[in-house]
RNA sequence: GGACCGUUAGUCUAGUUGGCUAGGACGUCGCCUUCACACGGCGAAGAUCACCGGUUCAAAUCCGGUACGGUCCACCA
């Protein structure tokens, strides 16, 4: 044991122990380990944005509790970390940095600016990770958009698509008719315009009748397919399965129930058209309805808008309403304001065109998402609705092609002459169809050599949602089985029906097996005020600053601690100064210790007696490691934290450490023996509290067991350490309850003292306590040296009489009479 | 509009199978320089646990409804 320094530089001791960590190895998974039972964590790759932000904190806290907790309890952990690059963020801030546009340069070219500027955001969320003091197995550090990656995409690609789970189909996307390119819904603004609501007559089929339809886009009726009412509707339930008569284009089309219509807006009766908006291309999938594409990619009528083709959609506006006016079917037209998507660039409508697409068939695996997330722990448990909600709620599969270049690209080309779909061999892969052709002499089909690379490459999504088998080591190691299904998947609050699900169908459809046995629910971080954290509200703390002002150890409590898992916390500056607090009481528990127990030579059992005091604490700290330990089990961060700090400040420190400072400090008047006793049980409980707090707060923790506990514990590190088991020999609802009511006498005298506005270290004359009877008084005589000697009471005398007078201990019959 | 979550002292928050005399933090006030720590100690005030109804011997906790707030999704023909 080394004496300790007085005071804990948290700056210079946690940037020691995140360097000493990585030197000595101490968090890398053992592969070649096949005795210890694996414990893996799917740590999702973030999306490298810039510098670390609070959210990235609150979550890998969470990760690397787990981790250390696990690490401790024997499991062979493996956390491993990556990165997922690719993304429209990055593209838009490199266009916007270089003041360029992606497609007017080659695609690699621009492929390799938008990796240096990712590379600095990585460097830039690493040092953040590491300053932390994440448990990271860094040897395991990839980032999607390396070729190695792009090979596992790729190869779960072609094996999916054997699989029979891709397939190519059409489907609509938003389209900027200026632009003439396809664009994400990230890249559409939304803004308020005026437009106007026209009331048209639409004639019933056999009948005189006519529906009125409101409508503010009226030069889509050439492509209307449907006219949808809500079947609760007096007015025009009765009409579903009709036919309607379009106007203009004497077209008939069915009516059609929809409990989504509001009856209310408009005329409560919708045309359907493809596609004037969003809610059309709903409908549409929805109730399987015919596609008329009426918008060429320049924006113009297609020739399906007979009479109106070649026209641009605004002057196709104007001639239909002319016709209808002149038919006599416009009723009226209404002044209105409406939402309507912009792109976010050049500020044009945003039209919806149906477009080739790839997909990948998850409707069909809904029941075995739902089935799987039920068998599954959540933490917390009512998550899981999220995930099935989503599952169920869904309308068509998951598009998994995009129209970007920052990607890994889908490995498919075709064949210039018959059209024919060559996909890539496993053994191809990593390969970009835009740059290399298919290494085959000719079209299997037509024998044609002459293939044309596909264009579009893969949503993000598809590199992120195979990272469980990719952690675990596929496809190249042949044991990686071993660490799939993950043991636990953490996911965010608003990432469950993206990274949850693609990780759940992906994998299913892969390997027939679920990608992981639990998931660890994160949630929000918010500013200020509850409101969600951004620049914007001017709400938002930097990480590394805060990081860097209060240490790893004191943000991290507020992480663990801030809330319970799974709910929003806010970012509370009060919450990380506690922190801080605790950890200066913490250290300063542990010098004090470490002056008393100088001459102490720890022991595993003790030949002398123990004292009542010191089987108390001992109890109750074995009662404190089961709590802890379920609650890291169950990943109650919050409550280990709270149970921790509150045993350790006011129990351990407050009353304990208190109590057995004489004994300690005059073995002449209490005896070597219980002084030997109070050295024991101090070192033993001490070191169990280093323990329990060590996942929380790792580099003070070190830190303390390096001085006193190294070299009789023969761990290299507290966080190699075998995990405490609970021991319900140590434990006494007797021996507690005695305990308490020695620190209930001790309180109460205590608290007299204070009214009399004496300090504690005042010396009373005479202390009389009334036990009530012949037991209590037995229970308190065992104590009385304890209470005797923290009072500084000279003369202490315990009878067993019941008297009703002086200070009464709550709930029980004893009193006191003090005199000064 | 839909789904989910929440509503507990001046502020923030815990309370996971109903037993609470509702725990903790910040803040406020009073006292104590006490030999680890004033980044400390002791103590006080402050909550009809959003509202209404129900189940129960017993409800902050379970059920139904209302109001308000949050998150995600959708968004008007």
């Amino acid at each position: 044991m080394q004496s300790m320094p007085k005071d804990y530089k948290f700056a210079e001791i946690e940037q020691k122990w995140q360097s000493k960590w990585e030197e000595m190895k101490l968090y890398h998974y053992d592969w070649n380990d096949i005795v210890r039972e694996p414990f893996s964590i799917d740590t999702p790759p973030p999306y490298p944005s810039g510098e670390l932000h609070m959210g990235n904190v609150l979550n890998w806290t969470y990760f690397d509790i787990v981790a250390r907790f696990k690490r401790m309890q024997g499991y062979n952990v493996l956390f491993p970390q990556g990165w997922d690059c690719h993304g429209l963020g990055i593209e838009i801030q490199v266009e916007k940095a270089n003041n360029i546009r992606k497609r007017d340069m080659p695609t690699d070219q621009f492929r390799n600016m938008c990796m240096v500027l990712v590379e600095k955001y990585i460097a830039m969320m690493k040092e953040g990770l590491l300053k932390l003091g994440s448990s990271i197995d860094w040897t395991t550090e990839y980032r999607t958009m390396d070729p190695n990656y792009w090979r596992c995409t790729q190869l779960s690609f072609i094996q999916l698509y054997q699989k029979g789970y891709m397939y190519q189909g059409t489907h609509p996307v938003n389209w900027c008719p200026r632009d003439e390119t396809a664009i994400a819904d990230a890249e559409v603004d939304h803004v308020k315009k005026d437009g106007n609501l026209h009331y048209i007559k639409f004639p019933l089929v056999n009948s005189d009748e006519c529906f009125l339809i409101a409508t503010s886009r009226p030069e889509f009726i050439p492509a209307c397919v449907a006219v949808k009412v809500n079947p609760n509707d007096e007015r025009y339930g009765k009409y579903v399965g009709r036919k309607i008569l379009v106007p203009l284009v004497n077209r008939e089309v069915p009516v059609i129930a929809d409990e989504t219509v509001d009856m209310n807006f408009g005329t409560g009766a919708v045309q359907i058209c493809t596609y004037g908006d969003k809610d059309d291309v709903k409908t549409v999938i929805k109730h399987k309805l015919p596609i008329i594409q009426l918008i060429s990619e320049n924006g113009k009528i297609t020739k399906a808008g007979g009479k109106y083709a070649d026209l641009y959609l605004n002057q196709a506006r104007v001639a239909v309403v002319t016709d209808l006016t002149e038919a006599g079917l416009l009723e009226k037209t209404e002044k209105i304001q409406h939402e309507v998507g912009v792109c976010e660039r050049c500020k044009t409508t945003v039209e919806i065109l149906e477009r080739k697409q790839w997909f990948m068939k998850t409707m069909e695996l809904s029941e075995v998402v739902e089935k799987n997330a039920v068998e599954i722990s959540w933490y917390p448990d009512y998550m899981k609705n999220r995930l099935i909600d989503w599952a169920k709620s869904l309308d068509w599969d998951w598009v998994i092609s995009r129209q970007r270049l920052f990607a890994t690209p889908i490995p498919v080309w075709y064949c210039k002459s018959c059209g024919e779909i060559i996909v890539a061999k496993l053994e191809w892969v990593p390969i970009d169809p835009k740059l290399e052709a298919p290494r085959i002499d000719g079209c299997p089909k037509c024998g044609c050599s002459d293939f044309s690379g596909e264009q579009d490459v893969m949503d993000t999504w598809m590199d992120s949602s195979i990272t469980c088998a990719v952690h675990a080591g596929w496809p190249d190691r042949s044991d990686w089985k071993r660490l799939f299904p993950a043991s636990i998947h953490p996911s965010g609050t608003d990432i469950i029906r993206t990274w949850a699900y693609y990780l759940m169908v992906r994998h299913l459809a892969l390997f027939g097996e679920r990608p992981f046995n639990s998931v660890l629910i994160n949630g929000m971080v918010l500013g200020d005020g509850g409101r969600k954290m951004s620049k914007s509200l001017k709400n938002y703390v930097a990480a590394p600053e805060a990081l860097a002002k209060n240490g790893a150890d004191a943000i991290r409590q507020w992480a663990a601690g801030g809330g319970a898992t799974g709910s929003d916390i806010p970012y509370r500056i009060q919450d990380v100064e506690y922190g801080k607090r605790f950890l200066n009481k913490f250290w300063n528990a542990f010098v004090f210790a470490n002056q008393l127990l100088e001459d102490y030579v720890p022991k595993a059992a003790l030949s002398v007696e123990l004292q009542l005091l010191d089987k108390w604490i001992l109890s109750k700290t074995e009662n404190l490691t089961k709590k802890v330990t379920e609650s890291f089990e169950k990943c109650q961060f919050n409550i280990a934290v709270e149970d921790i700090r509150n045993f350790t400040w006011h129990i351990v420190c407050d009353y304990y450490l208190e109590a057995i400072k004489d004994r300690l400090y005059r073995p002449e008047i209490h005896g070597n023996e219980s002084r030997l006793a109070a050295q024991y049980t101090l070192y033993r409980v001490l070191y169990r509290l280093l323990q329990l707090f060590a996942p929380v707060a790792p580099h003070l923790t070190e830190e303390i067991y390096q001085y006193m506990y190294l070299d009789s514990n023969g761990y290299k590190s507290i966080h190699v350490s075998e995990w405490p088991k609970y021991d319900s020999s140590i434990v006494s609802a007797e021996i507690e309850k005695q305990g308490d009511l020695i620190i209930a006498v001790l309180g109460e005298i205590r608290n007299d003292k204070a009214q009399n506005k004496l300090s504690l270290n005042t010396p009373i004359k005479n202390v009389l306590v009334y036990a009530g009877d012949v037991e209590t008084a037995a229970v308190i005589t065992k104590g009385a040296s304890d209470i005797a000697s923290t009072l500084k009471i000279e003369n202490l005398k315990i009878v067993p009489d019941k008297i009703t007078q002086g200070i009464q201990v709550p709930s029980t019959e004893v009193y006191i009479q003090t005199e000064y």
